[in-house]
DNA sequence: TTTATTTACGGAAACGTTTTCGGAAACGTG
DNA sequence: CACGTTTCCGAAAACGTTTCCGTAAATAAA
């Protein structure tokens, strides 16, 4: 069928051992005959087998991509940064959507314990509250490198935000606007960065003397329909909040959504802002008070760090634990 | 190191060919080896090597990706319908960007030529005006499946969407709404849906006598500085336009921008019509008007004929032309 | 000149599967 | 009972590489 390794050998009358050297630039052979095999492959436009290579070498020049959605402009931004570092290291990423769904992401998490990637960078699950499936994967010897929502007790290196002082920060900005009753709006009640953010948004509330009110502080699913019918009820309720600090862009837009149904206005009767990294909005109406997180860098540098693992096996226990900045830009939707 | 095939056999005194049978359920196994296999297997944490079986098979269980740019709702939202059809059939998908770069499309398609992929699916960078490198590529009996941005000069699969009807759509849009000299916004001169929304504009116009301004049809680039800085000339210059049909969001993006720098009023003194698939698109500030594509369908479908092709060889030769549907949606942009 | 070393290459095993071929035992049929 | 037919399984080749080992010739060291 393909012409192969073999084909070149008997065309150049040499050793398949000596084409496979040649190849890979081998001291073991001269320059002659490197440059004569070199041809001839070109000329029959050889191309090697990589799973032929993958099972002998036990490397697959592969690496895998576990996120919850890619409809996202924060994932999609990631898998910018990742995909870049691959390229420049000739490896080839696989992407599996979790679609926010813990059964998926074990699925996949027990099936890439077969050798398929070389390593993984995953985010979880919003469900996510059991961490035995990667638990077992790094145990396999897989390396992982978590970002944006990291896995703490897991021993393993991770890249994310700093997520405490972003919730703080947009919970005090709030106030500093003049909100008195603020909701936080999450997706999970698992997530490290969810429970950080909310930890930010208490600790500003409690300086400044703001009682909480645990019905404020809500929790979503990925059902967009089901989420605004929740924000619409909160808003119309007794205890409506005059500020809300949601946790993912989806819940900003679902609650712009909602107040323009409602005719709620913003920022005048309800300020918003929100972890986001649409690049319009400062088109929007009103321009959204973003926190925005580095998620291009993110993605880079998780896709870096996992390289350092692969390239030099002793590293496979030392860890790194960065942590960027995010950056509030304040706009129209928090405007006093 | 890991448990294979031949740890099974010894395990359970049989033979490594009685083990590979039973795992794949083949009628020459009874029923009682076939559990004591699984058992086996499932006790033992057995993963067969993917690398081993698709060597031996000739088949990857991978299909690959290749788009522009993972940043944009339209591609974002065409891989997760990819993404749904792989994940049924139990394969993995490989994701590779170009960045509107065809040299990187060409870099691609040659190193996929050695079977790392049993198919894959295409949309054109914005560059790329010679196609050898995918004829090459499917004369090495890769399967092809174009969507969106298409090849119609190859014998192949794909799936698109009316652009010319959309283009004309969105002109006579344009002129309903009163505009007298119409911009036409586009990434590339190559692609045939660019060349197809730029034929259904100029009829639109000539249906409408409206004479033709070629120094109104604008090319732009990847570099978004560069294009709001054309953008920004062409709304200062003399033969300023009073609508804007963009075939890509990017470019409605950047004429948003444009205009709230130099305070022009859209939709008093600019309207403005695009191609998107943003979500937020009516929360923009004023809502844009869209022709929004279904790219969800359009992912799931181009992945559900290149399994089509995959399933069955003799399939390789019928080759099925999809064209969807988009919808224009009028919003506040267009408001006359 | 003899011996050690380097250079340049070939043979063959190995990676972990799948599949072809073959055959023994059990079963059914006349 | 003799024969063909299933049923069930094993041995070994094959997939296309990489790499371990061996070695002849060329070169350097003694």
């Amino acid at each position: 069928m393909s012409v192969d390794i073999k084909m070149l050998a008997k065309n150049l009358n040499l050793s398949i051992s000596t084409i496979s050297r040649a190849l890979r630039d081998s001291y073991e052979i001269s320059d002659v005959t490197k440059t004569r095999v070199r041809e001839m492959a070109e000329k029959l436009n050889y191309h090697p087998n990589p799973y032929a290579s993958s099972l002998r070498k036990h490397k697959s020049m592969t690496i895998a991509v576990v996120i919850p959605e890619i409809t996202n402009n924060f994932f999609a931004l990631a898998i910018n940064g990742i995909e870049y570092v691959a390229q420049e290291k000739n490896y080839h990423v696989l992407i599996y959507l979790t679609h926010e769904n813990i059964k998926k992401e074990i699925g996949f998490a027990n099936h890439l314990q077969n050798g398929r990637v070389d390593g993984i960078m995953i985010s979880l699950s919003s469900e996510t509250n059991n961490y035995d499936h990667l638990i077992e994967l790094k145990s396999k010897g897989v390396p992982i490198v978590f970002f944006d929502r990291i896995c703490e007790s897991i021993e393993s290196s991770y890249i994310t935000t700093d997520d405490y002082e972003s919730g703080f920060a947009a919970t005090e900005h709030l106030i500093s606007c003049g909100c008195k009753k603020i909701a936080y709006l999450d997706l999970s009640r698992y997530l490290s960065i969810s429970n950080k953010r909310m930890l930010g948004y208490m600790s500003a509330l409690e300086k400044h003397h703001i009682s909480i009110d645990e019905r404020l502080v809500m929790r979503f699913t990925n059902n967009n329909a089901e989420n605004e019918e929740l924000i619409s009820k909160m808003l119309t309720g007794p205890n409506r909040p005059d500020g809300i600090f949601a946790s993912v862009e989806k819940l900003a837009i679902a609650s712009y959504n909602v107040c323009e149904r409602l005719k709620i206005k913003i920022p005048e009767q309800l300020k918003i802002i929100s972890f986001s990294n649409l690049e319009i909005s400062s088109l929007l109406s009103p321009s959204l008070t973003t926190i925005t997180q580095p998620a291009y860098e993110i993605g880079k540098q998780a896709a870096l760090q996992l390289f350092r693992y692969l390239e030099k096996k002793n590293m496979m226990n030392v860890h790194e634990k960065i942590i960027l900045k995010s950056t509030l830009i304040p706009r129209g939707s928090t405007r006093a």
